[in-house]
DNA sequence: CGGGCCATTGACTTAGGTCAATCTGCGTGG
DNA sequence: CCACGCAGATTGACCTAAGTCAATGGCCCG
């Protein structure tokens, strides 16, 4: 059985989880800290092409390669299983291979979101969405259906160059996104890894969202 | 059986495909033709999030909506499904949730490459990207094997304002950008529908990729 | 107490966007 | 068969959002 075959990892902050091209030896998942996907051009300049918090997957059945680097953002730990026997389990149980199908078709739209950022948003526009993202997500994990969570202060798991990074900006021109959306009374950032979205639905107005919002499921 | 249940389905350039939101009736293969999926914000300014060149699948088991519009850039013929019998298909045959997952994760790989190019690369890069993506793909439907089909005519699937969409760019720049490449000697640029590659490897220095070049399968 | 490491802020540059004029075919109808 | 019109493409002039370069500031940790 999975149980196992699985086994724990851990990742300081700033460490390497995978390098892009080397041999898949195994698939994990995320059990805390947040790790990011990356890609980089030739002259260096790199853009993150996904986060990954808590829950979240690493691996993809039928690839012996990635072609992205996996690098932990914070420290993290992962829960890894061994590739082949996972693969055999993918094989042996259709239910699983349904559920992966659905990550995977999660972390395309999720793709596709970011697509329409990097392509298309304002600096303005990017920090917002982006903030907008945190503060769903961390919502989710903890007071579900809590849905006024306004106040608390939102903890942001990376650097000013990593989100720069993430968002396809410079790490000045955050900096200076969050100065001016703080001058605008929207959030306050106190600690500077920490900032307080004070008027939530004036952050969503600045994300350029088209504002009927998505799927209601 | 699934033959009894294909339908065809043939839409002309411009035409609407499937409205983001609207509830997903069937899934489908592309036979002949190009279609897109774009995403747009409240403004206006639009993404396409992805490109459909014939073979290339739409629909998502497990899924009733979309959240992006799928167009048709060229004239389009679909290969069309009902819904609910191909998920009962994918339900009773793990082979073709395995493929389908494959397919899910090869459209990942291709919107993360596009992320980079969106967030990272420069209007020049963009382009000589695009116009290497279009050499690759024609010569893998056209002479396979045949590694220097350059001289060949590359046709071009959509117009300048299109390929602006897809890059991140205006129409100008895109304009702007063939321009400069063809006074370079890289590409000739004669009808508006297509272009020459003179100089393949010229063309792929441009694009600022990692001239390791992913992975040798 | 001192030395990194982030972060912020300012001054200046620039790639690409915007606005506007012109050009090039191409299909349509007289 | 021609001329008209229109949709797309090109080109130029100018503007601006964001990048670059550089100085300064705060904070944590040894």
């Amino acid at each position: 059985m999975l149980e196992d075959m699985k086994s724990y990892r851990s990742y300081a902050a700033g460490d390497a989880i995978l390098w892009r091209g080397e041999p898949l030896v195994f698939v994990a998942s995320v059990v805390s800290g947040v790790a990011s996907l990356s890609k980089t051009l030739e002259d260096g300049r790199t853009q993150m092409v996904g986060l990954l918090l808590p829950s979240d997957f690493i691996g993809r059945p039928g690839r012996t390669q990635i072609d992205f680097d996996v690098t932990a953002t914070t420290d993290v730990t992962l829960c890894c299983f061994a590739r082949r026997p996972f693969e055999q389990l993918v094989e042996d149980t259709p239910h699983v291979a349904q559920r992966l199908m659905e990550l995977a078709l999660d972390e395309l739209d999720a793709a596709r979101d970011w697509m329409l950022l990097l392509g298309r948003k304002t600096a303005r526009e990017k920090i917002a969405t982006f903030l907008d993202m945190l503060a769903r997500r961390s919502q989710l994990n903890t007071a579900k259906g809590d849905s006024s969570a306004i106040g608390a202060a939102l903890h942001l798991p990376m650097t000013r160059d990593q989100i720069a990074n993430y968002l396809g900006l410079t790490l000045e021109t955050v900096s200076r996104q969050f100065s001016a959306l703080k001058a605008d009374g929207i959030i306050d950032v106190s600690d500077r890894r920490s900032v307080t979205v004070k008027d939530l639905a004036r952050l969503q107005d600045e994300t350029g969202d088209d504002s009927d919002g998505g799927i209601l499921s």
